[in-house]
DNA sequence: GCAGCATGGGAAAACGCTATCCAAAACACC
DNA sequence: GGTGTTTTGGATAGCGTTTTCCCATGCTGC
């Protein structure tokens, strides 16, 4: 007859009030419904997730008791039972100062966030340094069961992340723009789509020789973009002077210092993220070079700073936050059904502005 | 004699070599190291978490195998049980463009994680609109037992998350300029220091009219800096005119419009944000007002974006990711020990940069 | 009026860990 | 060598869910 240890029977538990000050106030579980209703634990459950084996007003009445305690599951014994824990671990693994500096990860962020709301998940967020901590973090939280799957960017030569999650069976979606070669998770976002737009965009304006400053060869989407960047410029006849660049500042800077200082300086550079593009502006403006006259800056990354920067810099907007919101979606599509596991990313735009102008002659 | 459920006895159990392909490899559990041993669970919980009761051979043996294995503790058995989670959450309920261009939202996230991580902890993030639904994640999360607690950033008039959080009994710190009024933990920055700082900046340099373009007064660190600004520059004799702004770029132009228009100009205008400092960079050279000859610019929180303006921005340096580590591990300390609830933060800093000058005399 | 059958609901195991309580073994002391 | 005290380690009860397995009950059909 008794449902549970104590002997303490029915209605005169859990009516605590609002004393207020109590500390941690005692959670309500479903023991405490099942007491109060005189039903099983079982019959509670099968009522709030609703499954079969409860008749419709025992449901109706647990509904209604759970709405008025407010009661709701502890997550930690869910996730025990079920060995799911309707969260997702991301690990950033770059500079602090340049986590903060690029808006691109918070936009990414905002995204996935976006699509774990109305899917009621969770996002477990780890911001290392760039030495190798990271591994270890996917290593534990995998271990540990606190996450149902990660999210990967900024993939590199040889990422050792990806054998690392696949050894320890984790579902993962790499945010990428390599083919879909192996088991885990790709959103994929073609390159030659925005290569496309922003070649389209200045060989209309005349431009025959562009150079492209790059972000670092390590990153597999800027050594990919290089490559399909020289196919799609020879084909329509143009020429692109390639320098791989690090994003830094300094560096956009000087880099760009370079080419202008040429006898032959390209008509339009391309930079690879918004720091360094701003850069070239700057570079540009000393020196007397008119920007878009002379010659024209763009950005592969959209941003505030592209926006505000004057003049303005034509930038193409990568949509990163439908990015991080459709990989969330891929990744719950993956831990849930085992389903396809590849599928293209939004398209990307480019955003123009006053940067960039007709090629002088 | 039998151990556990299963009958099969000891060695021949767990040894699944690396097969690799078996989706989801099997956890190794703490049972699976008693086996393996021949001893306890109890035994090896003991050893694991540097508890009395085993000698220190049987200790020993106990790491060494659960290091062999790679054995990491479920977080949900854990949470389970101890009724701690080790994972702190942030709710942001500001618009989704507006999170991801204030670098001050990452930065703090990288402050806090950096003291996360060395006491092992992590971060559960949560970014809303800004409609109310932060309090249904708050409770959520409470009632479920996520959290051990929160952080909680821009504070308003009346905080309803405040109150909840009491009533939830959910141990919470709140990134505050405000008063230790209540029970909850606060991370206090005196606004008197910063506000300090900058007016002696601009008395230095002769300015005896200035402007100051704040956030919205709903903020309560807004309200308590627009005051204090007022009392300080009473006491040193300057005039402030005040002047609520929304942190929007657009606004920060046209107030400063307003105010260059007018036929005795402020020589230095304060905002509130770096885009509105931005802005007003922007209007005054449009006016052709020279910065810093005619106006000086300030803004009271410092980021690349001024730092990348040009002139750069002097700012205010509030020490964002300092703050966001002091915030964490206040939380922690209240969560664990039940100590002491409020803290100082740690000083801002100006830095100063060409948009401030000498006043015009 | 009775076999057969859905159906609502209860008891209990499982998830993986910590913690409490005890029994056995080891050691000290007189 | 018996008694008392400390180590060492085993059994087991939670923690709050889900889920499996079963037993009642009331119903249909003959």
């Amino acid at each position: 007859m008794t449902t549970s240890g104590s002997v303490t029977d029915g209605d005169d538990v859990g009516d605590d009030g609002p004393q207020g000050s109590t500390r941690r106030s005692h959670r309500v579980t479903i023991s405490d419904l099942a007491r109060r209703l005189h039903i099983s634990k079982a019959s509670v459950s099968y009522a709030l997730n609703g499954r079969a084996g409860v008749s419709e007003e025992t449901r109706q009445r647990v509904l209604d008791l759970a709405e008025e305690l407010g009661f709701h599951p502890n997550s930690a014994a869910v996730a025990l039972s079920a060995s799911r824990t309707r969260t997702i671990g991301i690990v950033i693994a770059r500079d602090p100062a340049l986590i903060s500096t690029e808006a691109f990860y918070m936009r990414t962020l905002v995204g996935i966030e976006q699509y774990l709301n109305e899917v009621d998940s969770s996002l477990l967020l780890r911001l290392t340094g760039e030495h190798g901590e990271d591994l270890d973090v996917l290593r534990r939280w995998s271990r540990q069961g606190r996450v149902d799957g990660f999210i990967l960017f900024d993939e590199h030569d040889d990422d050792p992340r990806i054998p690392l999650l696949k050894e320890l069976g984790v579902p993962c979606v790499v945010v990428s723009s390599n083919a879909p070669d192996d088991s885990v998770g790709r959103l994929i976002s073609s390159p030659e789509e925005t290569v496309g737009l922003l070649l389209d965009h200045l060989v209309e304006l005349g431009h025959r020789d562009i150079a492209h400053i790059s972000g670092p060869f390590t990153f597999v989407h800027e050594r990919l973009r290089v490559q399909i960047l020289q196919e799609q410029a020879e084909r329509r006849g143009v020429a692109v002077r390639q320098i791989e660049g690090s994003y830094r500042y300094d560096d956009g800077a000087e880099l760009t210092r370079q080419l202008l200082a040429d006898p032959n300086p390209p008509t339009a550079i391309v930079l690879g993220n918004d720091l360094m593009a701003v850069a070239a502006l700057r570079v540009a403006m000393d020196l007397g070079t008119a920007v878009p006259a002379e010659v024209s800056i763009l950005a592969w990354d959209d941003s505030p700073l592209c926006e505000l920067a004057r003049p303005g810099i034509t930038a193409v907007d990568q949509k990163t936050m439908e990015r991080g919101r459709a990989a969330a979606d891929l990744l719950l599509r993956i831990v849930t059904v085992e389903g396809e596991k590849h599928e293209e990313a939004p398209a990307g735009e480019l955003r123009v502005r006053d940067s960039s102008g007709p090629a002088p002659f």
